[in-house]
DNA sequence: AGCACACCGGAATGCCTGTTCCACTTACGC
DNA sequence: GCGTAAGTGGAACAGGCATTCCGGTGTGCT
């Protein structure tokens, strides 16, 4: 599960030794800087860390939004796998919809440039190429509150589309230590948000 | 209440009349372009907006944040103003509360750049000049909460804090139509949350 | 009316960043 | 070993935007 790219060139020959190495470098830098910086990380930065040239970074993606588009498909990969976890492993039903948020939300937390994209005051070409990656964890959500609701613990109105819009919510208050007076814990953002979401 | 500026200059003297003048539209205008364009507006749309060159712009405000801290105190005072009339002029504690952040989160929907500042991915200058204006709303919210929580309406444990941190997360959602799949409706958001808040 | 000085406009400046270009290396099949 | 296509680095370019500069203008006061 998670891997990250079909390694071929557009002419269908595999990728030169070198040039697969530095791909993998480039994400893995890339991964590094925007988890760090956000969405406005800097091109530069991320060769600079990849130890490569700018050039070489845009030989293997063609802009910084593909580049990122990569990454975030990849994200909402491990945020579904991660839902899924909870719906195979966790036998009460609360447990596994409350946890799979926190969860996530955890993995959110450690990465600002996801956070960015959700929160998305920005182009949709970023998103474009993981329609499918995010429908999965759509997918996912939906058996969770489905469960959850036929238990009776989830409020019956709940629906799919909340929960984005609620862990948007979450990841606003999550940017590390902004000049906002007074401390923001996300944390217990996220608990008033799930108290929320309970059956009467 | 509400009011804008001391029209002196640093000298003392009362500004000219035609400087009074365009410092009003600029104000107006600067109202206007960061509400719908956010804290990216451009100095350079204003000027035009307020039909004023750029440079007669910055003979007013030395930065692009001084400008938008001036406009920031005035929007929190707008805020508390809101929230002590609820205050005063409604009964129910629950209706008080939950009034008041409706209608202020009305407020908020209609602009962009404080939406943005309270975020806040941005610069402390900006909040600088508004700190007293922030902690009047501040003051009159926590007079909401207690009382809501006198009246047993309110969880116990709600913090004044908790307020601009909910309020940060539902406008996260208020982005004018981004490219996030699915629609975010964040008056639902806001119900979502405010149940949050009741008394279990 | 006439003079100073406050004000004005907007072209020009400077900086920051994504993206392109191209002379130079290097992996890899023969 | 050699030739060549694939790959590389990083200087240079381009567009966007806040901010500055300064020659010109109009107000307010005497």
């Amino acid at each position: 599960m998670n891997s990250m790219e079909a390694p071929t060139t557009l002419t269908g020959r595999p990728l030169r030794a070198d040039a697969q190495r530095n791909r993998d470098r480039i994400v893995g830098a890339a991964r590094a800087v925007f988890a760090e910086r956000g969405l406005d990380a800097q091109m530069e930065e991320i060769a600079r860390r990849a130890e490569v040239g700018v050039g070489t970074l845009y030989r293997h993606f063609p802009t910084k939004e593909a580049l990122m588009g990569e990454l975030l498909a990849d994200r909402w990969r491990t945020l579904s796998d991660q839902a899924r976890e909870s719906l195979a492993e966790e036998s009460d039903p609360w447990e596994a919809f409350a946890g799979t948020l926190r969860r996530n939300a955890e993995t959110m937390s450690a990465d600002a440039a996801v956070r960015d994209t959700i929160m998305g005051s920005d182009s949709p070409a970023v998103w474009e190429h993981s329609e499918q990656a995010r429908a999965d964890l759509l997918e996912a959500t939906a058996e969770l509150i489905v469960r959850g609701q036929a238990a009776g613990v989830l409020r019956e109105d709940l629906t799919v589309e909340d929960v984005p819009m609620m862990m948007c919510g979450v990841c606003a208050t999550m940017g590390a230590g902004g000049p906002a007076p007074g401390r923001l814990d996300w944390r217990r953002h996220l608990e008033l948000v799930l108290d929320g979401t309970r059956r009467r």
